[in-house]
DNA sequence: TCTCCTTGGTATCTATTGGAAACTATCTAA
DNA sequence: TTAGATAGTTTCCAATAGATACCAAGGAGA
């Protein structure tokens, strides 16, 4: 049974793990799975918290996110309709490992901008 | 001196993290620094192991990994010449969480396109 | 009643990016 | 002298990203 783990392999081009890679390696859907962790919460509550992110994109984002079976999505009839995100347990699954690369940007940012300032001097021209 | 951890959120719009998630959220990105893991590899190799990337994206990708300090980059003045791509101290901080994520990808697979088939048989029409 | 506000989106337009293929330059081996 | 390897760059077209405007439904205030 455990041969069955490594059935699937990144490098190879006809994988399918590719297609999941392509969804999942995206600035916005990382951010929107971080946002998401601590609970359901609304689409324009999202829009005001990742700030910068444009309405078509977030739309498309959550869609591709729930197609997936990463978050869902449960509309309550109100007045204005309420329209609530969620992560799924498999899409809970992700967060730990999302939380720790966005965490990364956040803990290793200077050394990063500190390698950019010598990489630019180096090659100026 | 612990206050300092928190001093960026990825979350704001004008927080230099984004450029960093930017950087790192890319498909090609995530599979070069997996790729470079278990040691230095030259370009060609490279492209030949990573399937399906092309010529043109593999030298943006690895100047932009080099640029933000993630990967070095070493000339050997053989014939032909050798180019050698290895991750930095900095890098390597990277890769753990890297590798879980393509690992999750590979795993989560089958949930993953069960979902899909799902999601695409509820919105038919 | 009229207008503005909210909800959660679509539609449209343009600018940037992505990918495929061809081209560069240098040297070796056949 | 022609093909192959090295590590790229250039060119072109299609796909995506982002900004902006618009939509429908209903409530509140004037």
């Amino acid at each position: 049974m455990k041969a069955i783990e490594q059935a699937y392999d990144v490098f190879e081009d006809r994988c399918p793990t590719r297609l999941v890679l392509d969804r999942l390696a995206d600035k916005w859907a990382l951010l929107i799975l971080d946002r998401l962790k601590s609970g359901p919460v609304r689409f324009n509550h999202i829009r005001r918290d990742i700030k910068g992110i444009s309405q078509k994109v977030l739309a498309q984002t959550l869609r591709k996110l729930e197609r997936n079976g990463l978050i869902s999505r449960t509309i309550f009839p109100t007045v204005p309709v309420t329209v609530e995100y969620a992560l799924t347990p498999l899409g809970r699954t992700l967060t730990d490992t999302v939380s720790a690369l966005t965490h990364w940007a956040e803990k290793n940012m200077d050394a990063i901008f500190a390698a950019q300032r010598a990489y630019d001097e180096a090659y100026a021209d």
